[in-house]
RNA sequence: GCCGUUGUAGCUCAGACUGGUGGAGCGGCUGACUGUUAAUCAGCAGGCCUCAGGUUCAAAUCCUGACAACGGCGCCA
C-alpha cells in the first residue's frame, strides 16, 4: 500500500510506518547517511537512509541514485525540524526501481533548454502546478456549459475553407485534395444550433501565424459556444458568467498551486466580487485619449492600446462594437449603434493586468446579401460557403457565439509571462519538438 | 513579414574591443565525511569555440555570407 506524499506529511502518520513511491527530487549524502528528497504528483518529502537501517545493497543504491531515479520507500514518518517541510521518512527499505542518467535539467537553465527538454521539464513543480490549474479550467468549462443547458457538439478538425479572413491556415494533403486544419468551429457550430439550440465544445485550433510573442501559439485549445435565439447583449453576459465560474473553481481547488506560482490571488478574488464592465470600442478610444494615446477611429486596437484600456480596470472588460471595416465577414452591422461609422455586433473580452484578449465573439450575420458582399470584399468566393448560406434559407434565427482562448485564460489566471507554459507541449512557428 | 539580441565543455556563462598554448561555476566520475538543506573538502575526465568563405606568419577573437534559437512589432484567442 503506497500513500501519496502530500497525505503522508501530517501528524496523522507521525511515528507510523509508511510506504511511498516517486522520483528523487534532490539528493545529498555522506558515507554513512543519504538524504534524498522524493516527489510524486502531490508533493515532496525528505527521506533519511542510514547505513545499517536498510540492507547494504539498498544503501549503495541510495548513494548512487541520481536525480529523477524512481524509488519505492518504506519507513517511519517522523516530524523533524531539520527536514524541509517538517516531516521525513526514516527508511527501512529503499528500492531503486529505475536508476536515472545524469539529469539534463539543473539549476542553471535557459528557456531554450527547458523547451528542448520539455518532456522532462513538465515534471517540475512549477509545470505541475500550472497543469493542475489547467485541469480545473478545462473541467470548469465543461461543467459551466452542461449545467446551463448546452450540448457538447464536436466539429470536424479538417475543414475545406477558411473562416476568419486573413488568418493563415495549415494546409493538409487530404488524399488528392487540399484541406486545412480548423481555426474555428464556427461555421459548423452555426449549423449545429438548428439541431441542438445551445452548444459548446473545446477543441484544438490551428493558426499558421508566424507570431513570435508571449501570447501566441500555433496550436491551442479554444472553448467555443454558439446559441440560437441569442443576441449580442446576452452572449456577452454568458461569457462573463463563464469566466467568473472558471475563476471561482480555480480559487476553490488550486490555492496551493497558485501560491507555488507566486500568483497574487487577490487579483482573481476581486473578479468574483465585482461585475465585469462592458464598454464600446468608441468609449475605449476616449479612455485612451485621456491618457494621451490618440487612435484614429476605425483602426483596430493593438496590444499597446489594449493594455492602455486595461489600466483603467481591475476585472476583465468586454469591449463591443468594433468598426465593421476591420471585422470578419460574418459579424453583422449594428444599425442602431451610435458611432462615427458602421460598427459590428461583436465583442472581445480583455484580461486585466496583461491586457490580452481572452475571448472573441459576435452575433452572426443572417443576411445572405451582406455575407456575400463582405466575402467578396475579402477576396473570397461565396460559392465555397454554400452550406453556410443554406443555414440562412431554412428557418434562420438570430444567433451568437464566442470562443475562449484556453491557454490565454490560463496564462492570465496563473500570471504567466509566456503562454507557452500554459500547455504541456507548446507548438510555435519555430518548434515542433519534443 | 519587419526590427533587435545571442550562438564557446552535458548546463549557465566569461574570453572578442586590443588576433599569439581555450577558462570558471554547476553537473558527472573517484575518494573522505553519521543530519544534509543549492552540503562541504580533495582529485579526474570532458571542446569541430554554429557552419562556410576571406584577411593574416597566426583567427573563438577581425571581415563577408548562411543557418539556428530567443525577444519585440504586426495579425489574432
Amino acid at each position: 500500500m503506497f500513500t501519496d506524499i502530500a497525505r503522508v506529511m501530517s501528524q496523522e502518520f507521525s511515528g507510523k510506518e509508511v510506504s511511498v513511491r516517486g522520483w528523487i527530487w534532490r539528493t545529498r549524502g555522506s558515507g554513512k547517511i543519504v538524504f534524498p528528497t522524493v516527489r510524486d504528483h502531490s508533493g515532496v518529502i525528505q527521506v533519511t537512509v542510514k547505513k545499517g537501517n536498510v540492507p547494504d545493497g539498498q544503501f549503495e543504491g541510495a548513494l548512487k541514485a541520481l536525480i529523477e531515479s524512481s524509488v519505492e520507500i518504506t519507513g517511519t514518518l517522523k516530524a523533524d525540524d531539520r527536514a524541509p517541510g517538517g516531516f521525513e521518512i526514516q527508511a527501512t527499505g529503499f528500492r531503486v526501481v529505475g536508476f536515472a542518467d545524469a539529469y539534463p535539467i539543473q539549476k542553471d537553465q535557459s528557456e531554450e533548454w527547458l523547451r528542448e527538454n520539455r518532456h522532462l521539464w513538465i515534471r517540475s513543480r512549477r509545470m505541475v502546478a500550472i497543469m493542475k490549474v489547467r485541469h480545473t479550467v478545462v473541467g470548469a468549462i465543461h461543467r459551466f456549459f452542461r449545467e446551463n443547458g448546452y450540448y457538447e457538439f464536436d466539429p470536424p478538425i479538417l475543414q475545406p475553407n477558411q473562416c476568419e479572413g486573413g488568418s493563415t491556415l495549415f494546409e493538409v494533403k487530404y488524399y488528392d485534395m487540399q484541406t486545412y486544419l480548423s481555426q474555428t468551429w464556427q461555421l459548423y457550430a452555426e449549423a449545429g444550433i438548428f439541431a441542438l439550440g445551445k452548444i459548446y465544445d473545446m477543441a484544438p485550433t490551428f493558426r499558421a501565424e508566424k507570431s513570435k510573442t508571449s501570447r501566441h501559439l500555433c496550436e491551442f485549445w479554444m472553448a467555443e459556444m454558439e446559441a440560437a435565439w441569442m443576441e449580442l447583449p446576452e452572449v456577452t453576459e454568458v461569457a462573463k458568467a463563464e469566466v467568473k465560474f472558471i475563476i471561482s473553481e480555480v480559487l476553490k481547488n488550486n490555492r496551493e498551486d497558485l501560491a507555488l506560482l507566486e500568483r497574487d490571488v487577490s487579483k482573481l478574488e476581486i473578479c468574483l466580487e465585482k461585475p465585469f464592465p462592458t464598454i464600446t470600442y468608441t468609449e475605449g478610444l476616449e479612455l485612451l485619449k485621456k491618457d494621451g494615446m490618440m487612435v484614429e477611429w476605425g483602426k483596430d486596437l493593438r496590444t499597446l492600446e489594449e493594455e492602455g484600456i486595461m489600466k483603467h480596470f481591475d476585472t476583465p472588460v468586454v469591449v463591443t462594437h468594433y468598426p465593421k471595416e476591420i471585422m470578419a465577414f460574418y459579424k453583422p452591422v449594428d444599425e442602431k449603434a451610435a458611432a462615427p461609422g458602421p460598427v459590428a455586433k461583436c465583442f472581445d473580452m480583455l484580461a486585466p493586468e496583461c491586457g490580452i484578449e481572452i475571448v472573441g465573439g459576435s452575433e452572426r450575420d443572417t443576411s445572405i446579401a451582406e455575407l456575400t458582399k463582405y466575402l467578396e470584399k475579402d477576396g473570397e468566393n461565396p460559392a465555397n460557403y454554400q452550406f453556410y448560406m443554406d443555414l440562412r434559407k431554412y428557418g434562420s434565427v438570430p444567433h451568437s457565439g464566442y470562443g475562449v482562448g484556453v491557454e490565454r485564460l490560463i496564462q492570465w489566471i496563473c500570471g504567466l509571462e509566456n503562454i507557452k507554459d500554459a500547455i504541456a507541449f507548446p507548438r510555435t512557428s519555430t518548434r515542433i519538438t519534443p
